[in-house]
DNA sequence: TTGACATGTTCCATTATTTGAAACATTGTC
DNA sequence: GACAATGTTTCAAATAATGGAACATGTCAA
């Protein structure tokens, strides 16, 4: 990690995040305490960011909390994601069929980000929201996402993985998890051994567009007081089938746009 | 307005604004002949949001997307915006007892902001998803903010109306919404009358913070298959209830965070 | 009341970034 | 092969961001 910003709006998206990962309304002086941007600097990044609603200042309180102009932005980032919209109709079908959490998930910046997700009848929450993070090395989706990258990407992804144990059975280090990855390679479907969350399990299955290129995961959650992991593979067959139907109807969706078929770009990401 | 920018974040957003309202993949040609800036700066503008993930590039089609940082962003703004979170177990409420569809929002630039919703059981769909915006002079939520904004600021925001004529219903005009909105205050609720969408009628009831404060509004919309503006009197009395039973629990979610007491602070905007 | 302290806001000469016309590069088309 | 269209880079000039320090405001203790 060197400097990540540089430009202006690149600091401005460092207080934004600063601002968001607080968590709870949070004052001038707290940000500045935390940051490296000078006083006069930071407040005025922050003023910007006000006037530009990416931010909201309660002045009752004298706080910032992240604007709502975000969850403006957000329904349109969502909404042409391709696979939010394309999966939504299957996440019903999965939801009403088993009566369990189904979740789906893209990788973002090497975490897992939830796109979406069905509540269980049950009524207990796992962690997961829309829009919420979490690490990719020991979440179901996580590692079913990362098992079907291509190589270069992979790594990449895997060396931003922090390799924190939040349970015992989380993967402390990477050779395990690569050793795990390739059984997932083998066998179609990642597990969530309570890697995450004491309690919570999960089966998860990769949305590839195409043999080489996987979108996102889709998952059955469930917890340990109704399940095991062998009583997962009751849905093993249902959620592979489903993630291959997911998969096409991107395909189809990507389809009308193309207007110059063909192309040879061999990766290189931009700059 | 004429320059609601003037700093170089200000114009990021612009093109950010831009490319979610293309509503589709778009390219760099398209996004120059809608752009007042010139080729170059454009350019550096979209690599500098494509660099910050707040836009996707897919340069198999060599297009650009809202990026998916937007959607984590958002999660924050929503879950710390003091409505949504608070408002939740209500709205399941009002939700399970109707089974139509129940929307929660604010008004965000004069826009009305959809922030949550509850979906009919009889799975018609209106409009609104959380994170879409509608005008706010034409739909149920709107209007009952608007009546009770203090008159400054409702005269701002009524500023901001295009008074676009979407059915035969809609208000063409300040005036004869201003008499809406004075039946409203004294009402205590308003309707849309399918001033927006044809066949799609809500009435909505403020939520107040205190006696002077609007946070946003609660509406129940139906379709006029099911309903006339007369039977819709039917949830008027639980509707106004839960609208104040949600005011009371933003009130009291907000008094905890203080630390120092008391305060003496008197209005006044920032900047 | 007074003074010390913490927090938030403004100034302004300096510095660094952004700007954009024009040149260049790449690809698709006739 | 020449042409057109789209995307990318260059570089001096224009502009915006910077941050140390002064200022303002509110808080608290003596």
């Amino acid at each position: 990690m060197s400097e990540p910003d540089g430009g202006t709006v690149g600091k401005a998206m460092t207080v934004l995040d600063q601002v968001a990962n607080f968590g709870r309304p949070v004052r001038f002086s707290e940000l500045l305490k935390d940051s490296d941007f000078p006083k006069a600097t930071l407040f005025r990044l922050v003023q910007t960011l006000t006037q530009q609603r990416l931010l909201t200042y309660d002045n009752q309180a004298q706080t910032y909390l992240p604007g709502l102009r975000l969850v403006q932005l957000a329904h349109a980032a969502w909404a042409q994601s391709s696979l939010a919209t394309v999966a939504a109709p299957y996440l019903d079908e999965l939801a009403h069929k088993f009566g369990e959490a189904v979740h789906l998930a893209q990788l973002e910046n090497g975490q897992v980000l939830f796109i979406d997700k069905r509540q269980s009848v049950y009524r207990f929450d796992t962690l997961a929201q829309t829009g919420q993070v979490a690490p990719a090395y020991c979440t179901g989706v996580g590692k079913a996402i990362l098992a079907f990258m291509a190589p270069m990407e992979r790594d990449h992804a895997l060396r931003q993985q922090a390799f924190v144990g939040y349970t015992p059975t989380t993967h402390g280090a990477p050779d395990s998890l690569l050793q795990e990855l390739d059984a997932i390679r083998a066998s179609g479907v990642a597990y969530d051994r309570e890697e995450h969350e004491r309690g919570i399990i999960s089966i998860a299955a990769p949305i590839m567009s195409d043999d080489t290129n996987v979108l996102g995961a889709v998952s059955i959650a469930t917890s340990t007081s109704r399940h095991t992991i062998e009583s997962l593979d009751r849905f093993e067959a249902v959620l592979r089938s489903t993630a291959a139907q997911i998969g096409s109807a991107a395909r189809v969706w990507r389809a009308p746009m193309p207007a110059n078929p063909s192309y040879g770009n061999s990766g290189g990401e931009n700059s």
